[in-house]
DNA sequence: TTAAGTGCAAAATCTTTGCAAATGT
DNA sequence: ACATTTGCAAAGATTTTGCACTTAA
């Protein structure tokens, strides 16, 4: 299983263009989610504003990327494991949201089952933590 | 513990405007939350754009309402069970995202513990569950 | 070669801000 | 009477759309 820019592209059918390398590049870079104006700003003069959006889009359905919201309601995307897809994102782990230097990190922690009240079918669960993360505590 | 529009302003200390009370009267209506564009849409004629949104947050810092967010990252509102305050709100309840109605309902459940990594503290839990609610099962 | 992707301009939303007029206490 | 709230206009921010040009396969 690749994992650079040109496998990801390749593995997902997507053309290899030198902006969704850019993009892949990115994320290689950070472990934490990224925002969407985290990203246009770090790569204003590598592409236009519209691309980002279109490919942070097809990168969202093809599983490349999920995308996490954080409390302001900022859209933010990390990586999806390698299990994902574009017909199911695997991605029921915790969010972790750092209340001091805001970053979201996604832990490979279990969410615990919950009981629904009678009627109520669950199919999708998303837990979001606010606190401190390890490198601010 | 009252919880007529003139009650509930009163008690958080607001003026009792007519504006005021629709919107508290629109909550009063239902037992899910209600989104903003859903709001806007229901008080046109009534009210402002603008006053709307002083509204909402007016009401969110006061304790009245506390505020979730849908998977689109629309603001949904819903009102405050009796014990938040403009210092906490005690909304650590679930909310639960019906996938067929769209509706947004808060559901008294306990939210379960979860162990964090090592150095993450965790302060706040948002759990969001999606699925088939009660009404269209 | 040709279907897909990109850039630019423009439109459509969504949210905030400033200020004068209206309103609650 | 006076501080607060409202409405309106306008600015800002964010996201989407249309279309001609470019590019990967």
């Amino acid at each position: 299983m690749g994992s650079s820019p040109d496998e990801i592209l390749k593995r997902h059918g997507l053309k290899n263009t030198r902006q969704r390398k850019v993009v892949l590049e990115e994320f290689s870079k950070t472990s934490t989610a990224l925002s969407q104006p985290d990203l246009e700003k770090r790569l204003t003069g590598e592409m236009d504003r519209v691309t980002l959006y279109r490919i942070l889009n097809s990168f969202e359905e093809s599983g490349i990327l999920h995308s996490v919201l954080d409390k302001q309601g900022t859209m933010n995307y990390a990586s999806c494991s390698a299990s994902c897809s574009s017909e199911h994102h695997h991605d029921e782990h915790l969010h972790f949201n750092c209340s001091n230097c805001k970053k979201i990190y996604c832990l490979e922690v279990k969410i615990p089952g919950v009981k629904m009240p009678a009627g109520f079918v669950a199919s999708q669960l998303s837990l979001t933590v606010t606190g401190i993360c390890a490198s601010c505590s």
